[in-house]
DNA sequence: TTGACTTCCGAAACCGGTTTCGGCAGGCTT
DNA sequence: AAGCCTGCCGAAACCGGTTTCGGAAGTCAA
């Protein structure tokens, strides 16, 4: 019996019919008796017919899978991120029919050349990206090769195309707002390189934070790091080293906030009382952490389903300048976030000359 | 120029070849000239070849995809672990031309049609699977459909198939001795549903550090929790309201100790000098918790690497029962392991009454 | 009864590769 | 010079579906 899956021959053989036309009943041509759609039907399911991907796909030319790129150089720490997407993703794809394929890639050129691979080998049929640069070569390739797909970010880009993406600028903004109502004047932010479009809107936002609070902009007190933890780390420790220290620290996301958290307890500081953090994703570990780690909240689960079904809609012929979701952070408050000391004037390590 | 990819059709008008003749050209069949050889290579990468997947995967019957079916269930604080099997997976996978693929599943009845149909579909060539049950009916699912597999943890099952492990047994053996090397007689474990076959394995573990260690064993002490931080917390609790609490306990995973630290500290005490807590797995966030945590590391990054050479080795034609691999795991000391508090004979809680 | 019109299915081309088979041309032997 | 062997390529079947086209039956009206 369970030699191997169940053609559409097989069906055809089983009912003195051609493929042709069992093909054409299971598909729901008009040019089909009732009653033989109905011995097709329960022919197929008797016998357990499975369709043959490969066969399908050549015929129709489309491929129901989508691709996710993996975005290079996640620390360990952001993974939590990503799998929520990839899980809101695959089971909305999976609704229709579609299968979610993920790819590793090692480099800028690595990536491109594994778009034009998985498009023009038919691997794929649409393409998921990730955290995009402000100038992202990725876009203008998949719009020249006709592919559909979704950026999870925004860019900029010569013709429009579909993207979801949370409000970084107008988080880090209410961030900014948040702590001055807490009494800070002095507000760092640890930042990550500014070739990724999230990173120069949420340093945007910061900046625009301290312009409508009246504060003065301090370059010092911006740190660029690597997405990571032992970044955050390195850049905090710089701000502890300045003559006049900040007394709050926005981190560009919650792995980097992870050194910030360290790199204060490491000088003799605990988090919160004496100097404000606050981070972004809203990473459920924050709650874990020492001390649990306040932070701008984005929709993660909502994220994958979102994207799922804004490929559908690209499939359905949805313009792709219609097809573009701004979703809010909203402040998630644990431990890290205080206000001022009322001592904080004084500064012990004030005392030290500003050497750059 | 750019209509479409370039298909073996294209070449062989280019040279005025037939379209088998390049095809034999390009698989290295003996029959073709070098000199056409040569011509067909160079007018392919030219003109920028690029071979249909589905025709290919029709035409030959295998499918250069493996899926990697999630576990139900996940923590979102488990993720980082599964981010970094599928890396190992993902880039491997693809340095012989192989694509990687992950599935989502609601049930265990979802996750067999889900293997069925990925099989039977064509739509992948091998699956891998992780934390398998004791008895999993996965396992003679994809042996009853010749399908090529690699399960991550180990099973019980009548025919011997491949499998990647890490030697949980041997890890709580000796982080039970770890402890009783610290002065801890009464140490507690946090262990997940016995379904699992790592949960019966690591608790098997721990009570065979007992036996040799001389201790008795304690059934109050074992606590079954979710996997998740909020299981290990609400297992936690239950262990310190005994009338002798433990000294130090035991968690089955990383995710659930953090829910164990949790605990100990809102009970007033300091995880570490108070109680000592030993998660597994080695998870990186671990030195961010409160306090850092101690943990049993297993090589994560290597496990992808592996498994995915293993399916290889069965593509290959390997015997499934040569294709198995054990490692061990490592402890990791950060902060949670201490030495027995001299003081400890005496508990001050001890005067509630043991309920159940 | 004949013509037109449906209804319904078979036949066949096609998607883009892989692989088997057969035969032409040239060089070799005897 | 006939026969044979080898090198090399074209022709065609095949994988398992999809889709177009044409025609055989049946229906109905004139």
């Amino acid at each position: 019996m369970a030699k191997g899956p169940v053609s559409l021959k097989a069906i055809a053989a089983h009912l003195g019919l051609t493929v042709g036309t069992v093909s054409r009943a299971m598909n729901g041509y008009p040019d089909i008796a009732k009653s033989t759609r109905d011995r097709v039907m329960e022919a197929a399911r008797e016998l357990g017919y499975r369709p043959n991907n490969a066969a399908r796909s050549l015929s129709t030319g489309v491929t129901e899978v989508v691709a996710y790129i993996m975005p290079e150089q996640t620390s360990s720490l952001s993974e939590p991120f990503i799998a929520e997407l990839l899980k809101g993703l695959g089971e909305t794809l999976r609704k229709r029919g579609w299968d979610l394929m993920v790819t590793h890639t090692t480099s800028v050129q690595d990536e491109l050349e594994q778009i034009d691979r998985l498009w023009n080998t038919g691997v794929v049929g649409a393409i998921v990206i990730s955290r995009p640069l402000k100038k992202d070569p990725r876009i203008p390739l998949m719009q020249k090769l006709g592919c559909p797909f979704v950026v999870h970010g925004r860019s900029e880009a010569d013709a429009p195309f579909a993207w979801y993406d949370v409000d970084g600028y107008e988080a880090f903004m209410a961030a900014v707002g948040h702590l001055t109502g807490l009494g800070h004047r002095h507000i760092a932010f640890v930042g990550s390189p500014l070739q990724y479009e999230f990173a120069q809107s949420r340093l945007d936002g910061y900046l625009q934070g301290l312009k409508v609070n009246g504060l003065t902009h301090d370059p010092d007190l911006i740190q660029i790091a690597d997405i990571s933890d032992a970044g955050g780390e390195r850049a905090t420790r710089q701000l502890l080293d300045l003559p006049k220290p900040p007394t709050a620290i926005l981190a560009v996301t919650d792995t980097v906030a992870l050194g910030v958290l360290a790199a204060i307890r490491t000088a003799g500081l605990t988090p919160g009382p004496d100097i404000s953090v606050i981070g972004y994703d809203g990473l459920h570990f924050g709650v874990h952490t020492n001390p649990p780690l306040t932070s701008m909240e984005q929709p993660r689960a909502h994220a994958g389903r979102r994207i799922a079904e804004m490929i559908f809609n690209l499939l359905d012929g949805a313009d792709p300048k219609d097809v573009q979701e701004l979703q809010r952070a909203h402040l998630v408050s644990r431990s890290t976030d205080a206000p001022i000391k009322s001592t904080n004037t004084k500064q012990d390590n004030s005392v030290r000359e500003k050497t750059q």
